[in-house]
DNA sequence: ACTACTATTAGTACCTAGTCTTAATACTTC
DNA sequence: GAAGTATTAAGACTAGGTACTAATAGTAGT
């Protein structure tokens, strides 16, 4: 049996959620019914034709594109900065930072977080890590948002080297810490 | 004066890396010529047609987040593995791993990439990293291949404690060092 | 001045993937 | 059998093109 129009306009969604680039015509065929109940199926569901989809998929990596210029380099968002002294990031884990089997995120995403503060944090052309001594001291789940702090504790113009200590906490609660003691380029 | 043609074929060339999403009749204006002639560029520079290049650039991105999944799992390509003894990948350093500024790659790719290899060798439902020391004693350059060796140093069945060592080299030169503990979850 | 050549413009037919509108069926439910 | 919903069809129109033919403008060489 066809299916009904409910269950078609649900099924409508979520292929064209997951193939925004599908022309009414294959829609047509894959539910076999006319182009007709599709262009009728999308103008109740509001959702756009196939060159407007496209377009705002690609206006969309543009936008991130541009956003993520400065953020780049950057793991999570840093709100607050003072150059050679503290910064703040946050960083919000979603779904595809943690393990499907137990939702709690990885690792290296909270380390990404801390090292990428530490390299932001010096007011040098660059910034690379040297060594770094790090503690996960409780795990971070999915939709939890990780805020992570960096001070930095001395800088050897001699060597240098530059040590950045970066706590992360979720609602006021330690979980990650490290100390990073970082190499910066001289101009 | 109006430009020579290959003035305006330069020009158009820049415009729409610039902008993608401007019309053959916008650009027209742009460059007071007729329409015939921007479409005229556009073949001589075999330069798509708007909505082809609209698309181009939304498939890019679809491709960016496939590309990001597998990377849900380990980062680089595990290439051998005995559990609870030794594993080992490989990690190649592409474009989007590396400072802008310098093509170095940033430091958390390649943690990444130890870490999550220390996560698989360990023969258990789960783990996550408790601890971690790690130093970066080269810096890993764009295109380099990165192979990561983990082995377990001591498995403590008591605390759920497995301390394990990732050495990363490129071209048997070592660019990374790091001793993992890992927490392991008993099913 | 005449010719050759490039550059530019114009016009037409056709294409895709639609929109918007009107109208005819088909299916169900009472 | 009528009413209401769902589906399909048909036709006119759109944007932003391609592909092709043909006319015109400008410029250099002899």
């Amino acid at each position: 049996m066809r299916k009904s129009k409910k269950e078609r306009q649900r099924l409508l969604i979520e292929t064209i959620k997951e193939n925004p680039f599908i022309t009414d015509e294959e829609l047509a065929d894959q539910f076999t019914v006319s182009v007709q109940t599709i262009r009728l199926d999308r103008l109740e569901l509001s959702i756009p034709e196939l060159r407007e989809r496209i377009k705002n998929v690609a206006e969309k990596r543009f936008d991130d594109e541009v956003r993520s210029l400065p953020i780049d380099e950057v793991i999570g968002e840093i709100i607050d900065i003072e150059l050679d002294q503290t910064a703040i990031s946050i960083f919000d884990v979603k779904h595809e930072h943690v393990f499907k089997r137990n939702q709690i995120a990885r690792g290296h995403h909270v380390f990404a977080q801390a090292n990428s503060l530490a390299v932001a944090v010096i007011n040098d052309e660059l910034a690379l890590t040297a060594k770094a001594n790090i503690q996960f001291t409780r795990s971070v789940k999915e939709n939890e948002r990780v805020i992570a702090k960096a001070k930095v504790l001395r800088i050897d113009e001699e060597k240098g080297r530059t040590l950045v200590e970066v706590n992360s906490f979720v609602n006021n609660e330690l979980v990650f810490t490290g100390e990073f003691e970082m190499y910066r380029y001289k101009k």
